[in-house]
DNA sequence: CCGCGAATTGACAGCGCTGTCATTTCTGTC
DNA sequence: GACAGAAATGACAGCGCTGTCAATTCGCGG
């Protein structure tokens, strides 16, 4: 049988409470007690009883980690993220798939932090842009830590995508591309009109005029990549570039343009947003902008779990990174087919 | 404040064992005593305290689903599966990302399992593999279920992935294609030699004779599929399709024939294992094995609920499918550059 | 209507921990 | 050395449920 809280205190004759003390970093514990308490855990390999622990606490030590079908190797990384944070300061980690269309959407949020007693919850893209949700949750008193969200006025993380895409489409320019044509993620989420947003301040600073003919509306999956590629070259004046708003959408992007015919990047050149596998498991590799998902779930869960202790977390920005691959090249020297000159 | 299984008790009219014994499908309980007390559930919108539940118990109701750095596809949707079946079930699910080379792999499993109270362990690859870890779960009495383990004597889930890989050869054979390569997947994978086994299964019933030199060692990552790749194209006879052993490495075969100035399928036909989302996002798409992971994963937690209950669960089969894309097409009618013919 | 075994229900303790509050011990001051 | 106030420790109840086992009720043949 393992060893009690209780065997614990008979070996380093104190009292069942003092031990329980010690195991939660409360103060005003002896220095010397606490050292003879940890002894004791020591030699008889002494592991509290969670359940034991959340009943007479109050508290489940639990989060949950919500999300709606993003990208799996996305949510993958912000879950070791989560979990490694949880791990430090003894909390468990449950996931959540759901589905944030649905119309019992927050009714199944509500149900699953009662029947789980959740202390807490971390909220992915799109759900942490639900306003609904958001607006319940603050009513309810849950604690919640956002990645990514539209508000920031919230505990979370963020990217500064805006800066980022921005970025994106002046190394574009830099390449000497005159038409850069943008696709816009899924209409949802808050990160489309940032990147959106910054495609346009990457214009304006490259000194570019935007062409709403250049953009379009994609859905932030491969399919919508290859669509609106396709209607973009079918244009009588196509871009010599794309920037599509996420690495999904790109890889559609070099589909359609291979599809076509089309040498990426000689005759186009394509970058994306998000830096996940497939965006170095394609010919060509592509050009694309990192963002650091295990350290965002880790600052997200710690923001989390200030919250839960303290009542107060922060909005925290990580650190974006252009990676510049095989799928941008400099703008060939003469025209490709659109030719003015020439006839 | 939450109802209590006693306030239920008072309202239908019964002790809280009573309530206790319809909440768990215990037998021996009145039809009418059963309505009367889901009736008084509903009315107070009670939900039994997980932690109260297991303390009382001395269960957690908890399994893990222990990984280590698999596709994050893959996994993410195994988890799906096994959240779905364990919900499904009244148990939690948490997940462990794991080192299965460490020196101290066991070691950490079984302070995870003492440490949460773990009801049971789901095993993905490659620690389903991993003899030791089987051993000791077996002398602990832990019950747990594996994904794809070699060993099938135990409960869990596989594929016939020999069988899916001798098709898949016999259907390139049936291409035309007479000297088809393979790339071996990692060697501590069970995978890795199935999936050998079926493409010497394929080649003898296709009436070909195995060539070890068109046989390369690969780690089932994309840079090792086009490390083999370019081993594979300089050999003074190259193989005109090459099969690697799952789709990472696939995509590394591609690269490396592009990096090389041949187009596929025209020049090489190619095709993988696993059916990532990749697989679908690169040019050409890529004809690939589908494995239905979601199903797996409930499965194999099915599997494992079983063995907690009962004591006994089994090996299920799950289907493979073959999906034929665009990267694999008939072997050109006359020789590409090892032209036997012509000079 | 009685008696017996089976089906159904209930009383009660206790799972292992922490919150509350009382008690003891220490620290610094005059 | 006495004393106030702070720091450290302990006693005890109880978190909400289920296991055990005893008590009650039911069904049915004689």
């Amino acid at each position: 049988m393992r060893a009690r809280i209780e065997d614990v205190a008979k070996v380093a004759g104190v009292s069942p409470k003092t031990v329980s003390r010690v195991l939660n970093n409360e103060r005003n514990v002896r220095e010397d007690t606490r050292q003879r308490i940890l002894e004791a855990v020591r030699s008889l390999d002494y592991r509290p009883h969670p359940s034991a622990r959340s009943l007479a606490a109050n508290r489940s030590f639990l989060v949950a980690l919500l999300y709606d079908n993003p990208s799996p190797s996305y949510m993958m990384e912000v879950q070791d993220g989560v979990l490694e944070a949880c791990d430090a300061q003894r909390y468990s980690m449950m996931l959540q798939p759901l589905d944030a269309t649905s119309p019992h959407f927050v009714e199944q949020v509500g149900k699953l932090i009662s029947e789980r007693r959740l202390d807490g919850l971390i909220l992915t893209p799109p759900i942490s842009d639900h306003a609904d949700l958001l607006a319940c949750l603050r009513e309810w008193g849950v604690p919640f830590a956002c990645v990514a969200p539209r508000d920031r006025q919230c505990a979370g993380v963020v990217l500064d995508e805006r800066r980022a895409a921005c970025e994106m489409v002046m190394h574009l320019a830099s390449l000497g591309h005159r038409r850069i044509g943008h696709i816009i993620g899924h209409p949802d989420h808050g990160a489309s009109s940032w990147r959106l947003d910054g495609y346009r301040d990457g214009l304006e600073q490259s000194g570019l005029r935007y062409d709403h003919r250049l953009v379009m509306q994609g859905r932030f999956s491969f399919d919508s990549g290859v669509v609106a590629t396709r209607a973009m070259l079918s244009l009588a004046s196509p871009p010599t570039a794309i920037f599509a708003a996420n690495d999904d959408m790109a890889a559609g992007v070099i589909w359609a343009a291979s599809e076509a015919g089309l040498a990426v990047p000689r005759d186009l050149s394509v970058c994306g947003f998000d830096d996940t596998p497939m965006s170095r498991q394609i010919w060509p590799s592509l050009t694309t902008i990192h963002q650091p998902c295990r350290d965002m779930g880790r600052i997200a869960a710690t923001q989390l779990l200030r919250t839960i202790r303290d009542g107060e977390g922060a909005m925290v920005y990580a650190k974006f990174a252009l990676c510049l691959r095989g799928s941008t090249g400099r703008v060939p020297e003469r025209p490709r087919r659109d030719a003015p000159a020439g006839h």
